[in-house]
DNA sequence: GTACTAATTGAAGTGCGGTTTAAGTCAAGC
DNA sequence: GCTTGACTTAAACCGCACTTCAATTAGTAC
């Protein structure tokens, strides 16, 4: 604690390999760290950091975008245009994400309750509001 | 008319590069269709084919998970007990996603609206409902 | 027949997101 | 001193999901 966390113990405690950290420092996501005869160190701060990472990930932004991401919020800066820019795209395909993981999540959940489901079902029930239409509540439970 | 549609024309309708069909059918996502003089002629029924696999990929199912997910439905077979463990654990997956998709949503909105969130205030509110990170498919047999 | 366009193939290439490898450094314990 | 184990680096490698390439063929227009 008082020495700070070895590359290996952060890793453990993100659930992540110590390959991908360096990557991620490399790729500009992590600030380089302190040293202690060559070997980084980090502080527990640098978890939070590589959670929030791992979000960003799994909501399906790049390392890039990740970056920016991350960087909309250095300092005390507000968010400049570039990242509010990001921001709006993103919350837009986040928005479509989201209505297309709901659909799907409804055809896998009465595919498996009414086990009689066809694939045109299927169709009808994903392909609804089409793929770019927002079309409103038409959530089918189709079991 | 009845002669049924190119690749390209197929491709076209459905925002997709006429590789990524061939890709997919190599794949065993589509069925390998009818040629006429050595060229492929699909129907629109492929067109929704190719949307579900599209949702499919953007929910993020790989093109393995995919093509299991297309075969639960094959012809009138109920669903096979690894579709359905596979649905089972998708909609984990996605329950999961959705959620962090939903903070994070929040986290873009706020961030831009306020323009004054710090990276601590980010991690709280990313990471308010516990640590439940998702699985990568990261246990691999030495077999 | 000639030209042009869109299709065909297998093989090779690309970009992303890391992981693995090879060779070496450092601190501790025996 | 020697060994052990966790770390360091650059560079090579990997799997995925396609894309691109090169050479060829089929259909249509003139």
């Amino acid at each position: 604690m008082t020495t700070g966390m070895s590359i290996g113990a952060i890793a453990r405690s993100a659930g992540i390999a110590p390959s991908a950290i360096r990557y991620y420092e490399r790729s500009g996501l992590l600030p380089k760290p302190a040293r202690r005869s060559g070997q980084r160190r980090y502080t527990a701060e640098t978890v939070g950091r590589l959670r929030i990472i791992q979000v960003a990930r799994a909501a399906g932004f790049t390392i890039t975008q990740t970056r920016t991401f991350l960087s909309g919020f250095s300092g005390a800066t507000p968010p400049a245009a570039r990242w509010r820019a990001l921001a709006a795209q993103k919350i837009e395909e986040l928005d479509l994400l989201m209505t297309q993981i709901a659909r799907m999540r409804l055809v896998l959940k009465s595919s498996f309750q009414c086990g009689c489901l066809r694939i045109e079902d299927c169709e009808r029930a994903i392909l609804a509001a089409g793929p770019r239409e927002g079309d409103a509540g038409r959530d089918e439970p189709c079991a």
